[in-house]
DNA sequence: AGAAGATAGCTTTTT
DNA sequence: GCTATCTTCT
């Protein structure tokens, strides 16, 4: 067949695995369910289009959903290739940069491109990122300043709405034709000086990332040209969380006389509809691009026929969906074991006392997960956790980069980079406390005049550090040591902390980078170092990941499904969704538990087991 | 200006 | 039950 492919590319794959593979010209869709090997595929589909394609790796654009997953595959086709991958544990970042460029999330390659393009698009190369705390905290302050009343208008519904426009690339003067009612009228007057702050700042959103660039490719052809005759090769992964906006961007990046697009995701994983992803992307694809090829891989790995024929039923009511079925020559297996807890706490203890016998057994510590459908739930289990002396990592609660500690350093390093960012300045003039409020602010005291005059001795004096020596220098500057390590526990932690982001400014040799590092990874992105330890997350973060047991807690009906989506049909469906996302991470054993009782608004409410148990099949189920 | 205390309001998920 | 915000006091 392809005899000189043989050893490289196709080794190891499956008949639909290798006919995605082989598929390199044309637009093509992969439907990669739960566990099926789509990592490998992709990234041999990587290695195939470099060796018998000749395709250069820059010249492939590889887009994936977090920036752990960018890594992953990036790690791999180096592998496969047989690149050197000796600097890889210690500077994986820098290692992609010059390697493989354009492997990443959509925020992270229109960085690249909008930096590349800065200066024939009216932007600033050294542009701040915004991330959704700070697009916030500017929303609440520009809330204030019109005098609309933030109990009646919610700054986070506010948020949510301009977000939602500029998924749908509206810019305020596209948005104010379909404004309706009050509420989105004050929307717009508020997305309009958003809008305008944030130029003024020489700020981009999240948002903005993706809808700047889509701009940026639309208006002038010679830009959008010379990307699409870049790239080859285009490749997104997840694609059934894609939004309007990436939408539309990816079909700007591709060439539309030879679309090599090819798109991976599967429908039943959508469960990001609530932040504009729309897996219409995904069913529409053969509408889209009718010249389409469409795979599946449908043959499980991951998990045993039990824990797949439990998950079917849970995923079966959803309406629209792509017709497809996991298999798996797996074993049987054990049945699914439904506990129902007279609270939250015996969930909890539950839980425990399973991971003890099974760790008896042989299972280690981060052979578990314990997944919920709301950060909130963590609390309990945490309690439970510490209290039982059981080792757990918790993923996303707290975030790193959402620490003020953490939040301040980097309002440092961004005002620094970026003195027209006002937004870090307001953050960063009075820590440690110097005297400067609210009001001195916006009167421009005479002591708000002399820290700026510091603040700008300091960026003469620090002018080429790389970004550690950079941070050195301002707590030096700022004695911010002293300020943040009270003696208490809590104060040292904050030191740690400080310190964590030390090592991490360490890896990076400009500060531009490291900015656009800290802006664009979230927390699941950095999760997997650390101990032998019980993985507690969110569904949501749970995605892409697989443990040998899972307990997936609190089924029950408000919860999961969420109350929010008891009364809309569409919201159900990606309840289901998620749920289903969760109980295919596990490999061997599947818990399902639930609390007739649990604590709402301080007080015990009294519950009902989710329709999920229900539906699934008697003979699935284990009930102890 | 800043810190302590009181209160309201909220709880889905996050690149 | 928690926290983020507002109020009051120093």
């Amino acid at each position: 067949m392809v005899p000189t492919a043989e050893k490289s590319a196709l080794v190891g794959l499956n008949t639909a695995q290798r006919d995605a593979v082989l598929a390199s010209e044309g637009p093509v869709l992969i439907f990669a369910g739960a566990g099926s090997g789509k990592t490998k595929c992709l990234t041999h589909r990587l290695a195939y289009l470099v060796r018998e394609k000749k395709a250069k790796l820059g010249e492939i654009l590889l887009v994936t959903f977090t920036n752990k997953a960018a890594q992953e595959m990036a790690r791999r086709v180096l592998q496969l290739l047989g690149y050197p991958l000796t600097n890889w544990e210690r500077h994986p970042s820098l290692v992609m940069r010059r390697y493989l460029p354009w492997v990443g999330t959509f925020h992270s390659i229109c960085v690249r491109i909008l930096r590349a393009e800065a200066e024939s698009i009216g932007l600033k190369r050294n542009f701040t990122i915004f991330d959704s705390d700070d697009s916030l905290s500017l929303i609440r302050q520009i809330i204030k300043e019109l005098n609309i009343d933030p109990k009646q208008y919610q700054p986070p519904s506010i948020a949510a709405v301009i977000s939602g426009a500029k998924n749908e690339l509206l810019s305020p003067d596209g948005f104010a034709r379909y404004v309706s009612g009050h509420f989105q009228e004050l929307a717009l007057q508020v997305y309009r000086q958003y809008q305008r702050r944030l130029i003024e700042a020489s700020a981009l959103d999240f948002d903005d990332l993706i809808f700047v660039t889509v701009k940026a490719l639309e208006d002038n052809p010679k830009i959008r040209q010379k990307y699409q005759q870049l790239f080859r090769y285009v490749m997104v992964d997840e694609y059934q969380d894609t939004n309007n906006a990436q939408y539309r961007l990816t079909t700007l990046l591709i060439d539309r006389k030879a679309p090599n697009l090819c798109v991976v995701g599967d429908d039943f994983q959508s469960i990001y509809g609530w932040r504009g992803a729309n897996f219409n992307n995904i069913l529409n694809f053969k509408h889209d691009f009718p010249a389409a090829q469409i795979f599946k891989l449908e043959q499980n790995y991951r998990s045993t026929k039990t824990i797949l024929e439990g998950a079917a039923f849970v995923i079966g009511p959803v309406r629209r969906k792509a017709a497809k079925k996991l298999w798996t020559e797996n074993e049987i297996g054990p049945p699914i074991t439904v506990y129902e807890a007279s609270n939250g706490y015996s969930e909890a203890d539950f839980i425990v006392s399973e991971i003890r016998s099974l760790r008896a057994l042989g299972y280690s510590w981060s052979d578990f997960a314990v997944l919920y459908r709301t950060n909130a739930q963590s609390r309990v289990l945490e309690e439970i956790f510490l209290a039982e002396g059981l080792p757990y990592r918790l993923v996303g609660a707290v975030r790193f980069y959402e620490r003020r500690e953490v939040k301040d350093m980097l309002a440092f390093l961004r005002y620094l980079q970026n003195p027209a960012d006002q937004l870090s300045l307001t953050r960063i003039a009075n820590v440690p406390p110097r005297g400067i409020g609210p009001r001195t602010i916006s009167t421009g005291g005479p002591k708000l005049v002399a820290f700026l005059a510091e603040i700008e001795a300091l960026r003469r004096r620090t002018a080429g550090q790389t970004p550690l020596q950079l941070l050195e220098s301002i707590i030096k500057a700022v004695n911010y040591q002293k300020y943040i390590d009270d003696g208490t526990p809590e104060g040292e932690s904050r030191v740690e902390n400080v310190e964590e982001l030390l090592n991490l400014a360490g890896e990076f040799d400009n500060l531009e980078q490291f900015l656009e590092h800290v802006a664009l990874v979230s927390d699941v992105d950095n999760y997997d170092r650390g101990a032998d330890a019980v993985t507690l997350m969110t569904l949501h973060s749970s995605k892409g990941l697989e443990f040998t047991a899972v307990f997936i807690a609190g089924l029950e009906e408000g919860l999961l499904p969420h109350l929010r989506a008891l009364e809309e049909e569409n919201e159900m469906d990606e309840e289901r969704r998620l749920c289903y996302v969760g109980m295919t991470r596990a490999k061997k054993r599947l818990y399902l538990t639930l609390a007739r009782s649990r604590i709402l608004h301080g007080g015990f409410t009294a519950t009902v087991p989710s329709r999920f148990i229900r539906e699934i099949d008697e003979s699935l189920l284990d009930w102890v």
